[in-house]
DNA sequence: AATATTAATGTGTTCGAACACATTTTATAA
DNA sequence: TTATAAAATGTGTTCGAACACATTAATATT
């Protein structure tokens, strides 16, 4: 486990040639005699050479730029654990020579986000990593960002998987099984069931997709039904909330597939369970009085973190980065939740 | 966010000194006039200088070695994935030249442990890295690693937090506390819960005591009685946990305080809610099949992966670590329990 | 056989921090 | 004032990998 570790010098003299040719091989840089290299590669072979990740790094001394490319936390509050989390990164990175420069844009104005993906794109960054709340598919980001050698990172909101794509986030189909598992356990047989959506939102499809298919591959026979609120003026909805409650009495349990939950949790009797996302304040203090019984977390300030994090390793030490980064799902209830408020 | 990245020489140039000046005030060693310690620390407070972390290791260029002292898994499944997250960190650092060696003692022999304890102290690592299942307070391992400057961090298992002791694991008493409230929203009000103990274990209690702890807080009146059972023969045990069944048929709640949850569970009727801890197979067989509820995730392999990570970032870059790293309590259903299986 | 051409190999420099060592400047004693 | 010690400052080398460049050996051409 401890051996010694080898430099380009000792291959050099191992294998009685000058540093020069062991280069040479190591990087196939051709102008090397069949002789020489064969006598480099055996010595490669007992060795197990693995180059010196810092003296390389040293060496190239880039300066290595991120732009990020997310919603403006002052829009939508969720997204501000997500800029504390590049903030971290940054900080973390900063002596290694790697800048972090987020592009804020409008969460559901397509245009804001053209605009600043091509301003991000414009200042030829080592890469671009980015948070869409909007559907990209249309825009020629990809085209644009492999012309210029821009490595692209998305994180968040999934983006569809390819080969070529990296994402790190969570599986939200998933996600909406554990609530459902969730209130399943916590609601008795034979239940009303709301799924609630509050705006509208990609990803909340998949959500309520994953929490019917629980059900459905349980054979609970639990009612299920569906309901969206629109967020323009308060009152409205909390009289919307209202009269949809008195319709549906006899409901017992509520997903809510966004971090909307307090907005709901505030009309319901606490006998109602109810299950949501994200740990916004209003959402944790709600959990903490029993009036919401379990969030799910996101994580969005770690999606960042290691969004930047990937990347940085990758330029700095070489690290491979996987395609596809997918974060646990944790299950968030008022004993556990101080964990993860800075986390 | 993206200034340029001063360099030793770029101070010593808008200084007006040399590169030998500015390291001798960077490192305080003495032999510089006022004068030109004040234009370089004028210097120094306008541009906010951050050593190159790179280049300060490669010229260090040490060897580091991490002792890790842990039960040996062959003794206790449990540490399996403990030990999987050492070869993690040992392969992840190994390029940075630093080295990881475990040191196996068998569990519950405080003899076996001290011997390991010599052995590992003797080879005069950088840092000794212990997960102690037994008592160690009585032993100078605490003397031994001062005297001979070796940095001593201990995971998993908490020994009493002191200014100068690392800890990285889990608040037990807290995850008591988690098992107490899942239970508690789980089963009907006024029922019969049982805290099961299997073996004896230094952090058992604190667990019982977190349990019980929370159905104090909420006034809940259910009855909670306690039981211990010891695995010398399975069958043995077999009997033992039929007749506590049998002798209270009434209980519909069940906290297993250690990985064995799967001993008592292929005992239980299924509407006997169940939580345990640890993601050991026979564990996840009997949540995926319903017969487990929830488990709660110590994250051995993290904590060990986390424990080398520290030191080593420590030793290479000069990270400050923390005093106490206490991991988030993961509550773990059949819905997210896949996430966790290599993590 | 002498020269040109290409292939093969070795040498030297760079990156930034750290530190050993050399040199210059200033202060003190004879 | 000169010699000498002490203080202050500057220069050079090292770490390992990467790569530019110089040098040597082998082959081809006339």
């Amino acid at each position: 486990m401890d051996r010694k570790k080898y430099t380009i010098k000792d291959i050099a003299q191992l294998a009685g040639v000058s540093k020069g040719t062991v280069d040479r091989v190591l990087h196939k840089r051709g102008k090397v005699s069949k002789g020489a290299e064969q006598s480099v590669r055996l010595v490669l072979e007992q060795i197990d050479y693995q180059p010196n990740p810092i003296a390389r790094n040293l060496k190239h001394n880039k300066l290595y730029r991120i732009c990020v490319l997310l919603p403006n936390p002052k829009e939508d509050l969720y997204w501000i654990p997500a800029h504390d989390g590049l903030l971290e990164a940054a900080k973390e990175y900063k002596s290694f020579g790697v800048t972090v420069k987020p592009y804020f844009y409008h969460p559901y104005d397509q245009v804001s986000f053209r605009q600043a993906c091509e301003k991000a794109v414009e200042s030829s960054p080592d890469a671009l990593l980015a948070a869409t709340t909007i559907a990209i598919e249309s825009l020629d980001i990809f085209k644009h960002c492999k012309e210029k050698n821009i490595l692209l990172a998305f994180f968040n909101n999934h983006v569809r998987a390819k080969q070529d794509r990296i994402f790190i986030g969570q599986d939200l189909h998933q996600s909406g099984r554990i609530a459902a598992q969730l209130l399943s356990k916590l609601v008795k047989r034979n239940a009303i069931l709301a799924v609630v959506h509050f705006d509208k939102e990609q990803h909340m499809q998949l959500k309520e997709d994953g929490f019917r298919s629980y059900f459905l591959e349980q054979h609970i026979s639990d009612t299920i039904i569906s309901k969206s609120f629109l967020t323009g003026s308060d009152t409205d909805v909390s009289a919307e909330i209202n009269s949809f409650l008195v319709e549906n009495d006899e409901i017992s349990g509520v997903f809510v597939t966004n971090s909307k939950a307090h907005i709901f949790a505030r009309h319901c009797k606490k006998d109602i369970v109810l299950i949501g996302y994200d740990l916004l304040e209003p959402n944790i203090e709600l959990l903490k009085n029993g009036k919401i019984d379990f969030l799910i977390h996101q994580k969005p300030k770690r999606q960042a973190y290691l969004g930047v994090g990937f990347l940085a390793e990758h330029f700095l030490f070489g690290k491979p980065i996987s395609n596809e980064y997918l974060l646990p799902i944790d299950i968030i209830s008022s004993e556990n939740v101080s964990y993860h408020l800075d986390v």
